[in-house]
DNA sequence: GATACCTGTATCCAAAAGGATACTTGATTT
DNA sequence: AAATCAAGTATCCTTTTGGATACAGGTATC
């Protein structure tokens, strides 16, 4: 492999690596859903219709793992947790913000060619 | 739906269509073998190990209705078909590039976090 | 007439992602 | 003693995505 061919690989690499933190169905919404306020597992499953327990719990983990939300025990009683995003997450914003406006760019640009 | 809610739902749609439009296994990696000069179905797939004919054959149609890449056919001896990107793809870069490097730092984030 | 070249298709299969639904745990109110 | 609540798990199933392999179809060379 040269090293241009080096280059272009982890380039793929770093491109697929944010996909994976922000890819599939569910990530964003609940991000987001998380971001507007609503901090218990039950908040956040009924502010986001049609989620499963099962998957928005995957997501939660997942999400933990790579640093966008905290996770924190509240010890009273029945026991709480609660779910924040923390400050690396705002980090994304430079990355969802150009995406969010080349999705509605290019939205427009597909409907305007299909006629 | 509240105002507000309606908002948070279209940004939600205008990234994961820009999402639609890269993701997967191996949407980059074509459009970044295109760019780089491989021009030929042949070329693109030696160019890109392990794609087969199948999976290949329907990212370049996912990519053309897209409007990522041109399709053209010179009529020669056997039937030739040249893929380059198109113009409109350049516009990705404003896209790809904060990926690629919020996905460098984060992978370096994730890694530190575990020592 | 067999063979090779090129750009795919066809058929079948495997793995990954996501969904439906019921259940757990353990203190507390009724 | 039964019911309740929060935050998930467990089990099983469906859909989506990607992979393996063979082969088509038209021309041109051997």
């Amino acid at each position: 492999m040269t090293r241009e061919e080096k280059r272009f690989q982890e380039k793929i690499k770093a491109i697929q690596d944010t996909m994976f933190v922000l890819g599939g169905k569910w990530k964003l919404p609940i991000i987001l859903s998380i971001y507007g306020g609503n901090k218990r597992f039950n908040d956040i499953s009924n502010a986001i219709p049609k989620i499963t327990n099962r998957v928005l719990s995957k997501e939660l983990k997942h999400l933990e793992e790579n640093l966008l939300i905290k996770r924190t025990v509240i010890d009273d009683y029945p026991v709480r947790i609660e779910y924040t995003v923390t400050d690396y997450a705002f980090g994304l914003e430079e990355v969802i913000k150009p995406m969010e406006s080349w999705g509605k760019k290019h939205r427009k640009r597909i409907s305007d060619a299909s006629r």
